[in-house]
DNA sequence: TTTTAACCTACCATTTTGATATGTTGAATA
DNA sequence: TATTCAACATATCAAAATGGTAGGTTAAAA
């Protein structure tokens, strides 16, 4: 299930793309705007900059920009970024190992499920939930 | 993401569908067999007896069977019942209540997601797991 | 040099996860 | 009828994840 992070990531980047012509946001503004505690967007937006979804500038004027186009982040991008994975099973996480995946039946299925949620997550970006004029 | 629970529950189911033609299957057999914990596999089977997935009788000669044939399981039924709800997000767990989501933007996207989700895990059924020849 | 705002580190309460332990009830069998 | 077997019930628990809070440091502009 996707949590907090994956979901507050979703709101600070939709927030960021709607004011993206007022330059560079400070997360205080964001914190605001979306009635979340600042303290707590900083450790998701820490992930996102260094993912480089974000640039993120210091000081007097500086706040937080996209580095690409709302169409070039589909959602896939950003939730496996805050959420460490997509994968719907501890099985299909990186450098997972299981001494059962050669005989499991299960394990086919459960790739089938990875596949249709990353599928999906992928067929989406930022661009889709943004107001239809700053699309 | 789907936790041991969920992940047990469909191996316990898919061992009971595989042994039917032998009456009851005492959980202690499946325990061994899948090489779970019974104690832990017991937490997880009360939840498919009661959810009406599987039928439990006491005494010798006792254990678990299917209630209905394998292909009138999809696999949402039991992962549903096992991990309290399929829903992605905690948004649209039932009962689940926000005042965002009038407004909400992201709101859509979990309920495609959800959609998503839903359709795959129940065009798949236990039919679909067992041994070519069990089906 | 003061203000602003990102960045960094540490801690913490609550909930969920993944069990274990110790029984009790009910059904068959010897 | 006593014994065995196995479901059913309840309590507890360690570890991890979740959802934060607190306090300080660095860098950039005014």
């Amino acid at each position: 299930m996707i949590s907090t992070r994956g979901r507050y990531a979703l709101r600070v980047m939709i927030d960021i793309a709607e004011q993206s012509n007022t330059g560079y946001i400070p997360l205080n503004d964001i914190a605001t705007r979306q009635a979340i505690s600042e303290k707590y967007l900083e450790s998701i937006v820490v992930l996102l900059t260094r993912g480089g979804l974000l640039e993120g500038v210091r000081g007097k004027g500086g706040g937080y920009k996209l580095t690409r186009t709302p169409d070039e982040y589909p959602l896939s991008s950003i939730l496996r970024l805050t959420e460490g994975s997509l994968a719907p099973v501890a099985c299909l996480k990186e450098g997972a190992t299981c001494e059962r995946s050669p005989f499991c039946k299960t394990l086919p299925v459960w790739k089938g499920f990875y596949a249709v949620i990353d599928h999906y997550l992928s067929g989406v970006t930022l661009a889709d939930l943004l107001n239809p004029t700053e699309k």
